[in-house]
DNA sequence: AATGAATGAGCCTTCATTCAT
DNA sequence: AATGAATGAAGGCTCATTCAT
């Protein structure tokens, strides 16, 4: 049987969920203590109990979501070997997702994004997550110059610019999934990455 | 001396720049009518009399933003002669721009991709937006192959990488500018274009 | 050539018919000075010209309806000979005028009793416009007793209940077109007319 | 004590109460939530987690209100034996009411009625009105006419043209009490009553 | 732990009125 | 005479937060 603090860290699981399925709904400007309440099957002051107010509430469900998807593309990226086998199939993952997996996370990722912009904390959040991505990229590419299988180069800018070009392609992707479809962009990606990867090659 | 339809036209463009610099400073989820009233020195019934509606202010200030944006992006690239040079051209010139005119482009930028989630006008015209960007550096891709500068490629994947490797690295550029200054984004912006070219050229 | 103070009243005329065609439209509640000025051809400083306030133009409005309304009643009136053709005269070419002026007519009074309810001006207004149709049929009323066609009996009393039975009918006319035709509103006025004179026939 | 819906349940009759006091006061036209707020003893706030919206209030007030003077009015006839009573003792007791509360219903009427030109929710509830007044009386007369106290008619328009004449009475007591005092409404009404089933009676 | 009634601040919008031109 | 820009007050509605039960 769960005990008070596990029962206690489970509704907060299950707030946590519903405040993200209803951010990604309806966008996180767009959402009220009320909305995510009755997502949570709770009133209003029973959410008060357990988030003692919104901003705290936001600012958990970014983190909480932020960490399931980071564990998503880190289990991803592990079961591959070698380092280019590796950035490809960090990203190579997320086009076999539903596509409205794929809509609410940018949803909420550009949400986070625009938060941040005036608000310290949010924006902490923001980089702190950005820079767990360069570092798991980083690791994999220093780990492809070690062994030789690319030249030496600044392994941060790469994988920023490998990064990005990720976050660019699915963007469109999502923008406008009529005009690029999920093979365009899994082809784009994959070329992309090749092309930046080559001249390292020997 | 200006005509009445002139005179309007300037009162627009004034209330235009005034929400523009409210929403730069504040986060256009949190400007409110009276704060772009009170920045462009009129009264809320005032503001009330140029633009019927906050959304119908929003969505032209946004257009008139991008275009004002637009302008000095495709200025800079057409000063520049050869493909290579209009590719980097276009967004060198950004690195050379005040920060806090930077931080204003980018907080807008991702202000509307935020809005853009929920609301088919602002998507549409982030769509068309991103559309206009990927014409004009697909010309220049484009020129390259034909002069055979470049190999034959998909000139428009290409041209998205590019696209999102500049935004990737501006984003963060913008984000943490004590960590990636101007010189790093410059340099980084430059080396993965180089990078994502160079296997064209023969 | 019309003169000046010509010119205004015709001006002032046009403002009143526009102002009564958007109350029938819109209802009383419902007009703005705006409104009344685009219907004018007007703009709204045009219109502060001839009437410094809502509320005089309204009273005016009332007024410069009742009249043309009056007129055509009384004129009807005046075209009958003897007591009950004068009574019935009176009441039934409403029934022959196009349901939409029935229907603005109806609007613009109701909307007058509305107002007149919090407003002693208005109420003066109604009760002089009451007393003026009490008098008329009352006239022909106590023509009728003088002739010995009817009994003696309180005259003014009896055009009141005739006057009511007439807006009643109409009224449910108006509001029920479709369940209430002038057929029907056209028969249930005479009966109820000739019902109630009966008795004082000898 | 009281159970949690019935406690919901009063806390909206008090609302309502309070609602159709202030339009009786104001005119409905110049009641603000605010000031229904403020005569329930509650806050803005407050009276928006009873009432979604004005309008759903106003409507709900004019059914509120409806029923309890249909009430008034149904137990008075059904207190009188025979149809001839029944018909005048449907009236009769409105005489004895408060003028203020004759003055609250009429303004409520009326604003209803006005209201009801421009919009279809108000004027149907209007007709039912209307229409259950009518059902009432003619109930009684058609009691009459099967008795043999009356002739053959049609009970409806009679029942019409006897409402009419209640309501054409009483306005011109409530806009005009000084004039047309109770006593006089009272025997007007009467009497008229009294000659339009005159020439009913064998 | 949980409810939901209640608060009060804030926002968008409408509109009669004024006034410089 | 006429325009329409500008004002400012007022109203309806939303919502995070508090609190008695």
């Amino acid at each position: 049987m769960a005990s008070i603090p596990e029962l206690e860290a489970i509704r907060r699981s299950q707030i946590l969920d519903a405040a993200i399925n209803t951010m990604a709904k309806n966008g996180s400007a767009n959402v009220t203590m009320a909305d995510i309440a009755e997502a949570a099957g709770l009133s209003k002051g029973g959410l008060a109990h357990y988030f003692k107010s919104k901003d705290e509430l936001f600012k958990e469900a970014f983190k909480y979501y932020y960490s399931a998807i980071f564990q998503f593309f880190k289990q991803a990226m592990d079961a591959c070997d070698g380092p280019i086998e590796k950035i490809l199939g960090f990203g190579l993952p997320l086009f076999n997702r539903e596509i409205a997996q794929v809509n609410a996370a940018y949803k909420i990722l550009y949400d986070l994004i625009s938060l941040s912009a005036h608000n310290e904390e949010y924006r902490a959040l923001f980089c702190e997550w950005i820079d767990e991505w360069l570092t798991l990229k980083k690791a994999a590419i220093d780990e492809g110059i070690k062994n030789g299988i690319f030249r030496e180069h600044d392994s941060l800018s790469l994988a920023m610019s490998i990064s990005s070009i990720f976050q660019g392609i699915t963007t469109r992707w999502y923008f406008n999934p009529e005009l690029h479809t999920k093979e365009w962009a899994e082809k784009a990606f994959e070329e992309a990455i090749r092309s930046l990867l080559k001249p390292y090659l020997i």
